[in-house]
DNA sequence: TTGAAAGCGCTAACAA
DNA sequence: TTGTTAGCGCTTTCAA
């Protein structure tokens, strides 16, 4: 770490200036065929490899991005961070994990990083600004930041998402068509666009299919397990239970089955379950769970592509990046007992 | 981006040397309390936050840390990436993960980053030194680096690891006390450390219930679903397929289980299925896994510690650090069928 | 096409 | 306790 050898080296070697060296190493042209090859030979021979901190501070640059998401132990998010890191990864950036744990003022550090030269850019999947720069005047505007899944409102920032409404439609429709009528939906954390989103589309697809929805049908979760467990217990309490439950994620999708099969309903025979996400294990889960799978990967890599334009001086898309969504049918859902 | 404050504006604000204000930010004593309260003062007020790459350039340290992992896609690697955050955030680290995906050219470079000052240390998961550090004589010594869960021979690192042999024995003398005799046993990937730990803990377990393992009780697997899945099929084709099987990893284990009830076996009723690592889920899975639980959130917060330790100049252990593992009985074990 | 010189913003040695 | 000065290693004007 001491002894390394630095740009000034190499320009003794060849009998050049440090600013010819840098200029070769860098490919920028400007620099003899003959010179730039002698100087790409030294900086084999003596393992020269530039210090990053010294040209970061040079080129007012950190050559690394910052996604954010609301808690890495959420097996979701990786397939996301894998599109993110594959298209950085091609264009020389790094990717930070930025963790927030639904924690505000963690939120507002990871902003502090961007503007402490720490990333050069964020992708967001949380859903919220901090406070303090959502009112600013010049708080987001300088910063390069893409929305990933979440919706940020009149922040002007560019987004990558999906069609919420419509996937849930599609799947409650699957239902429908499956020839049940008592539906029941268990939401996601009630204020949030992704959770409404998917609530929506549920009540069109009802409104569509002329079914009321009885009260209690409408059962309010956390994305966790736990809550998918309690809304099954609300659920089959009430005096009409349904046949058939549109969950907003898989992971209370999965409690809201085991729940069901330790108060003694088979799935999909006496109940239909259908989840929204499409995560990992959810083939080898018991029944296999129909879902409606997203392009975590796509995403990712949009995302990613959408901030390195933005990075590049090129101006975000102005409407939002729509990714396709899939109903996968597996084994979870089937016609509703005679 | 353009117009941030810098120490030079704090310093003509206050009427004190750019030296001073460093001093009295860094809290580094040497400064009267009324500067130095006065001179936060006006920081807070110019909204002041030093600029980390200068600062890194300065003093030869990015605050960083690389987390190496085969696999980000992997759900397991999680908590230990929470738990080294958890460590980092304290310290003022942030975490870089980093992803091999058994490449050995990217695995190297991820050492490669650590000697471009991109981070300071490295937790590494993946088990391999790439080539050339290996051999190289003042390869790893100034590097710190940390060996979290995987081994790595004859080169001096710390290693925060678990008894995997311990833990395998115990989790197959679960099965023999259940009655068992015919325990198969599904492996990982084979000349790796973790892999062979947990066969040769199921061994010794066989040899020390007095068991025989017959011809084609040992299958090779890779830890990924499918090959639990193919290993099942092979296993019930035997003469006298077992009764249960102790499985390396909890992913293949769902691949087992799953083929099981495929070829129409019962989860535990036919046959008993044991996993390792107890991964996200494992509880909901049905039947919930019986399975051998890894702290890997202390893994990952004693490993960063370590690492830790180790940048502050101090030496890392001389011997292992091994976490104590525990054997969740859950449903997927039983007595076996007359 | 190359070199000289300046400086990114900060911290640390040394001197006062 | 504070200020002066130098410099981390690189890139980039500007001039030749």
């Amino acid at each position: 770490m001491n002894d390394r050898p630095k740009i000034k080296d190499i320009a003794e070697r060849a009998g050049v200036s440090p600013a010819t060296v840098s200029r070769a190493l860098t490919d920028s042209g400007l620099v003899t065929e003959a010179t730039r090859r002698r100087i790409h030979e030294i900086a084999r021979e003596l393992n020269y490899r530039p210090n990053v901190r010294a040209r970061n501070l040079r080129t007012q640059r950190s050559m690394a991005v910052l996604l954010v998401v609301r808690d890495v132990g959420n097996p979701f998010y990786l397939d996301v961070l894998k599109g993110v890191e594959a298209v950085g990864r091609a264009t020389g950036y790094s990717v930070l994990m930025g963790n927030t744990e639904n924690d505000p003022e963690r939120e507002a550090e990871y902003f502090d990083m961007l503007r402490d030269g720490h990333a050069d850019g964020m992708i967001l999947m949380t859903g919220k600004l901090p406070g303090d720069i959502a009112g600013q005047p010049a708080g987001i505007e300088d910063l390069a930041v893409v929305v990933a899944l979440e919706i940020v409102e009149n922040a002007g920032l560019p987004h990558v998402q999906i069609d919420n409404i419509a996937a849930s439609r599609s799947a409650v429709r699957h239902l429908v068509d499956l020839g049940h009528r008592r539906i029941a939906h268990i939401t996601g954390p009630m204020p949030e666009t992704m959770s409404v989103g998917r609530r929506d589309g549920y009540r069109q697809a009802m409104a569509e299919a002329g079914f009321d929805i009885p009260e209690g049908y409408e059962q309010h979760g956390n994305y966790l397990l736990e809550s998918g467990r309690d809304a099954v217990r609300q659920l089959l309490a009430l005096p009409e239970p349904p046949t058939a439950i549109f969950v907003a994620n898989d992971e209370m999708a999965y409690g809201a089955i085991h729940q069901l099969r330790r108060m003694g309903r088979d799935v999909p025979g006496d109940v239909s379950v259908v989840g929204f996400d499409d995560i990992y294990l959810s083939q080898a889960f018991y029944p296999p769970l129909t879902t409606v799978s997203q392009p975590r990967l796509d995403i990712g890599r949009m995302a990613m592509t959408v901030l390195l334009a933005i990075l590049a001086g090129e101006a975000g898309p102005a409407e939002p990046i729509v990714m396709p969504t899939e109903l996968l049918i597996r084994a979870s859902t089937a016609p509703p007992a005679a």
